[in-house]
RNA sequence: GGAGAGGUGGCAGAGUGGUCGAAUGCGGCAGACUCGAAAUCUGUUGUUGGAUUUACUUUCAACCGAGGGUUCGAAUCCCUCCCUCUCCGCCA
């Protein structure tokens, strides 16, 4: 969501912005509409003035101040009718309004047009043929698809035995690390109402995607950011307090509409699944928030590099990127059995564009003005995805998967899955 | 699930139909005193939108959990929803 300010004095620019990232908006109308409703609103605000006037009359028993009174009051109430119809078209039109993109980001309709920007990780060199991690857990006995699928439905599984505790000791693993970062630490819930989805700006465009609990008019989130940037929700905030790290962990989930068939089997694709999420509250500036962009990604990497997984970085493309997003990388990690790179992480800069949803504003020290804080997010650790790269990577010849070092501390100096 | 109480400015807390955007206290900010600090004293202290202006300058409107209603006029009365608290019941 854009200040309408901007947008009245940079049409072309919004509408740039709205072309490259691939959104349904015809800014033309949104501004014929907002013209409309600043008509409304001044004539309203005209009647209010005057209703005020006369009330102070009718307190002197003026009769006639009482009659025009009662028309006033008429009127106001048709202005506000139509007030209200054109403010709900307004604002579902406002809600579709995407973050300008930073230049560093390639432009282009889709996933093809993304850029590998970094690389890092020597891909080891296998002296036979890696197994798949679905191969893998089998052998191990480490997970459990077929009878859970049976209870819970498709693109479900449990991990077993030790796989369960290595699962356990990867949140340790990434909880010490970030707690090490300054970040407060979150266990959070995953319920919650809609308005917190539309100050994600998941919502409207990811309803679909989002589990519902329409008896409550809950819903699941499919992520902690959805939390984490509720809880200053119409706050006024220290410029002091600023940067504000926090980590959620939850349990995640994602209906995964529209995805049949892509990565059916194994831990890649689940409905639900838990993550530690890493979420900053910034000032309104580029260098601050660009900076603590970079913190976000590379504690991202710092955790990937002590697991000792190969990755590579991807530079989103204007189309892949989301309406709200200023920059996005992802990092994927290396999946040896396909020889490709796997998603695990999505590191993104918002600017104002959540905190002009949840209304989270700070004081800035220097001028003593209200400003719309900036936001941030990047994945902590995601599992079980990253554990098929963690599994395939750590497999012997025999099948048997080594424990990262990293993790031995937490699962009481165990070498083998 | 049943019964009751309540949601007011950064916080605490008054206000139950008419200059109430809201007393008071705390906190914050500025100043005085002080070598400096504390204490004390004085002043100041919400957000959003419109118009106006050299200037947050002046002015108007809106906002007392959210949304509706009654009234010339609502923080105050009525309805719905959300949240919080107390007691009982149930329960991981």
């Amino acid at each position: 969501m854009l200040d309408i300010k901007f947008i009245r004095e940079n049409p072309d620019v919004v509408k740039t912005a709205v072309k490259n990232k691939n959104i349904k908006l015809d800014v033309d109308l949104l501004l014929k509409i907002d013209m409309e409703l600043l008509n409304v609103k001044n004539l309203i605000q005209n009647l209010s003035e005057e209703k005020n006037r006369l009330s102070l009359e009718i307190r002197n028993n003026n009769e006639e101040a009482k009659t025009r009174a009662l028309e006033v009051k008429v009127l106001i109430k048709e202005n506000e009718e139509a007030l209200k119809e054109k403010e709900q078209e307004f604002k579902k039109m406002m809600l579709l309004t995407p973050t300008i993109p930073s230049e560093e980001v390639p432009i282009g309709i889709d996933a093809s047009f993304n850029v590998v920007t970094k690389k890092f990780g020597e891909i080891r060199k296998f002296d036979f043929k890696p197994k798949s991690h679905i191969e893998l857990l089998d052998i191990n006995d480490l997970a459990e698809f077929n009878k859970i699928t049976k209870i819970c439905g498709s693109r479900t599984l449990a991990l077993k035995n030790n796989l369960a505790r290595l699962e356990m000791a990867l949140w340790q693993f990434t909880y010490d690390i970030l707690f090490e970062k300054g970040f407060t630490l979150f266990n959070l819930p995953s319920v919650v109402f809609e308005e917190a989805l539309y100050g994600t700006g998941h919502f409207p465009n990811e309803i679909e995607n989002t589990y519902a609990l329409p008896k409550d008019k809950q819903y699941l989130t499919g992520t902690a950011e959805v939390v984490l940037n509720g809880i200053h929700k119409d706050e006024i905030l220290n410029e002091d307090d600023l940067p504000i790290k926090y980590a959620g962990f939850s349990p995640c989930f994602r209906r995964e509409a529209g995805s049949y068939g892509k990565d059916i089997k194994g831990l890649i694709r689940v409905h639900q699944f838990m993550k530690v999420e890493q979420f900053i509250i910034t000032k309104n500036d580029l260098e601050e928030s660009e900076k603590m962009y970079q913190f976000l990604l590379n504690n991202t990497e710092e955790l990937l590099q002590k697991l000792k997984i190969p990755y590579q970085i991807i530079m989103c493309s204007t189309g892949d990127m989301g309406v709200g997003k200023y920059k996005m990388q992802d990092v994927e990690c290396y999946l040896p059995s396909e020889n490709r790179y796997i998603e695990t992480h999505s590191c993104s800069n918002l600017h104002e564009f959540q905190a002009r949803r949840t209304n989270i504003r700070y004081r800035e020290n220097k001028t003593n003005k209200v400003k719309f804080v900036h936001t941030l997010n990047n994945t902590g650790l995601a599992t079980p995805r990253i554990l098929a790269a963690i599994i395939e990577n750590y497999q012997e010849r025999d099948g048997k998967i080594k424990i990262p070092e990293a993790l031995r501390p937490y699962l009481r100096n165990l070498e083998w899955l």
